[in-house]
Order: C-alpha cells, then structure tokens, then sequence
DNA sequence: TTGCATGCGCACATTTTTTTGCATTGACGC
DNA sequence: GCGTCAATGCAAAAAAATGTGCGCATGCAA
C-alpha cells in the first residue's frame, strides 16, 4: 500500500500526545481542514486511530471499560463497526437471537445506546446478558446451560433445546472462521452445537466476522455457507475472498 | 460509541476519588453545569458511573442497579454470617441448588473463599452467577428464563423445568418471609414459581433468612413449612418464634 | 407554612465541526 | 496538447456539541 507522509506523520503525533486537533494539524501541514478530515477518516478506516469531534485519538489505550468485561484487543475496532452496522439493522419490536462472542458483545453495546426499542433478545452469552441487564425496552432471555469459562457461554442440552422453542426474526451468529472450502467453524465443539441449534430457529440469519476470520477454518463444523443469509464484516477483508463469497450466493455487508 | 476525552477524564477522577461533583466539573473543564450533566448521563447509561443528586459516583466493582444494592445493606452482617455457615455444611462433590437472593448471594461468596472444593451448582441467579464465574472445581449450571431486571434472576418455564430436571443434594432457599400462619411467602410470583420447582427436586433442604423474615408474611405463597428441614437464621432472632418453629418440627441453626 | 438555595432537565439558541457537492490543480500517459 | 485521475480546496448545508433561560422538585431554615 502506498502510504501518505502526512499519514505517518499524524499518527506519529497521535504516538507523542495521544490526541489530535483537526485545527491543530491543517495547520502543521498548511493544508486545509477537509484534507484533514479525509486523512482522519481514512485512517478511521484502517483502524488506526478513533475519530472524536474535532479531532482524533490513539485507536489504543481506551481505558474505561467495566472490568468485568474482557475485551478482546484484536481487531476491536472494526467489531465495533460491525456491531454498529448490525444494530442498526434491527428494528423495533423484533425478536433477535445473539450468539456468544466479542463482536456480537458489540452489537449488545451498540443495542444498548439506542434507546426507545422494543425488542426480545434470547442469548447464551453472560457477557451480553450482563451488558444488556436492565435496560428498558429490551425482554431479554437467557438459555439455561453449563457455563463455560472464560467466555462465559452456556453450552450443553439445556442451551440448545432453549434455542429449539424460540423463533427468532434474525440471529447474528459469531464463528470462528468462515472460508469457502469448510463454511462455518468454530474453534469449541460444544458452542458450535448450540450455534447448530441456533441456525435452525431464526429467519434471517447474519453471520458477524471481522476480515481476520475470512478464509480461515477452526476446529469444528457448523454449518455449510448456504445456512447463513448475510456476512457483515469490515472493510479491511480482502477484495477477492469478498468476491467468491459473493459469487457462492452470500450477501456481504461491509462496517 | 464517544471516546470524548473529557468522558475519559472524568471516569479517570471518579476512579480516583469515588465521588464527582457537577459543580466542580464544570470548573475543571470550562464547561457549563449542563454539558456535564449530559456528560454524566450518558456514561450512566453506559452503566460506567451512578449518578446521585449533585454529583455522580463510581459504579465499578458492585456494579449493579440501586434496588438489589440497597437490599443487600440491610441485615449485611447477617446475612455474611448465615453464608459463612450454609458454606460449611456443603462438602466436597456435592450438588446444590443455590436460589436468588441477597442471603443465598452471602453463600456463593463464602464458598468461593472455599477452595479445593468440587461442586456442582445450579442457580438461577446472574449475581450468583457473576460471584462464582471461574471458580476452579466449582461446574455452574445456569437455568434458562427471562430476565427479571433488578434482581437478575432467571424466571418462567425455562427456569421451572430446569429445576425440575436437575437432583440435588441440597437445596438453598431464599425467602420474602417465613411464619408459622402462612409458611414461605414471597413478593414475586413468578420467583415464587421457580421456587415451588426447586423445593421438589433436592433432597436436604435449607431455607436461609435472616431474622427480619421470621413471622413476615410476603405476597405469595411459595410451600408449607413441612417442605423444608433446616432454617438457618441469625442470632438476632425472637427466641419464641425459634421454639415456635421448632415445636413445628422444623430444625433451627443460628449463625 | 413561606422563602431561599440547590440541583435537575427541557427547549431553544449559538457555536463548532462535519458532510456534501462541485470546482480547481497538477501529475501522468497517450 | 489533452484527457484522466487523484488530491485538494471551497462553500453551503447538516449535524453535533455546548450554552442559556426557565420551570419544577427537593430540602432546609426562618
């Protein structure tokens, strides 16, 4: 990729004092404010930085999550995106089910901001439940399970079957990586039986998955492409895996 | 999602003094009264601060909603020491059955502090849930149901037939009140309906509650007195309510 | 009770920033 | 020379953030 000095240059400063001004920086480099918006928004894009009103910060180091809540690092930033896209996607009074994982936890985040909805959530992720707690508007159900720890999933018969007697209008769905060859995988056998479970309930059926998990195969089987309707991922994935995926009959979304 | 700076620097005094005052973060910053307001509203409702009248403060740890929080300052003392004994009559491999509430929450705890210690336990409580998270040696079984807010408990047919399916060694039961007249009472019916599913499925069974429960009579009506064997309340207790529920056959242990 | 002080939050005004559509520039290849 | 294309600038419109005025509630002291 052929990248701008002034790219550099900003996040060099981004490094240094952790936030950055619009002002400040068309400025520095005797360009004016539009160009600057355009560089931010790009990098935006790359996850490079996070754009705030009238300027930017370091796209690390944001700090005030409750700590209950791990956040997975990687990638955090296009799952935001993806979660943002999601969301937006759900409307009022809708029956939803959302699968364990870090990207769908996002779409939780991102429910939760939007308020005056009225939606049913059926979930075996403790994390979503616990983010999605209390607030108004959302009937919020939780499948019964052994827990799992560290990811705090609830997995075994009891999940599954919870899953079976619900009828759902959309189901986002978290895998551990999606390719041609292998569909949909996941890396526990026990989550990727409720995920089954969860595939045969829902209407429409959403697979969320930043670019990092395309093309990649985990451990176990879940299910063939054609069970899911939509991809949504992020617009760092890879043009021509997007193409294939697209020629086999998945819509992709990009965040 | 805002990454607004001010956000960060106010969560960042919150974190170091506990309490924030509206009057004096608006000096701090130059801003008006009214941005911080804004300001402390929607980190509220991110669930990352409480706000109380003129100020705001720290929402981390203890993190949830006001109701059950100031419940569980009444009778604190208590409810530890009935814990701390409930904990000890439960020995290596057993099952439990562990029911929502402030005193049976007192139990998770004590028995966290319990290590080496292999159990299975079945509860249809998310703050009992959050306590024993990644307990080594402890396997949680959370019922399913829909979420009742403020108490974070599981209810409906998911939880009841849970339950049902589940044999445990000892059950612990939490209670609105208990009294010779009515028996187990409870303000929610549809907890009051879990709690008539447990009761069937253990085979010792344990009413926890401190003396403020003894002679009250809550909402609904959970099970006769005959239902359980042990009450394990506080020392504060009216003696001849104790000989009261003694002469009725049931067996009294005081923390 | 009344009066006062404090704090809350709505509705609207103001300021700042962003977005959008379009024009301009200059490099590059033909 | 000339068309193309990406980068940039400009200005109007839109959106976001912030400030102000005002009525309402609460607690407290006269």
């Amino acid at each position: 990729m052929h990248i701008h000095p002034r790219h550099r240059a900003i996040l060099d400063l981004l490094e240094e004092k952790g936030e950055v001004r619009v002002s400040d920086l068309c400025g520095r480099f005797s360009v004016s404010e539009m160009t600057i918006r355009r560089d931010l928004a790009e990098l935006e894009r790359s996850g490079l930085l996070r754009r705030i009103h009238g300027g930017a910060v370091n796209a690390r180091g944001r700090s005030y999550e409750p700590p209950f809540l791990s956040r997975a690092g990687a990638h955090q930033f296009q799952k935001e995106r993806i979660g943002k896209l999601a969301a937006d996607l759900i409307h009022d009074g809708e029956s939803i089910a959302l699968d364990v994982g870090t990207t769908t936890l996002e779409i939780a985040r991102a429910l939760k901001e939007r308020s005056n909805l009225n939606l049913t959530i059926i979930t075996a992720s403790l994390h979503i439940t616990n983010v999605l707690a209390n607030s108004p508007g959302i009937r919020l159900i939780v499948v019964g399970g052994v827990l799992r720890f560290g990811e705090l999933s609830l997995v075994g018969h009891l999940a599954e079957r919870a899953f079976r007697e619900f009828y759902v209008d959309k189901l986002f769905l978290g895998v551990g990586g999606i390719s041609l060859e292998a569909g949909l995988t996941e890396f526990n056998l026990e989550d990727a039986l409720v995920k089954q479970a969860m595939l045969k309930t829902a209407k429409e059926r959403y697979v969320v998955a930043d670019s990092s998990k395309l093309g990649r195969i985990a451990f176990t089987h879940i299910a063939p492409l054609n069970d899911v309707h939509v991809l949504i991922t992020d617009s760092e994935a890879n043009e021509k895996v997007i193409q294939a995926l697209r020629e086999h009959g998945l819509r992709v979304m990009l965040a």
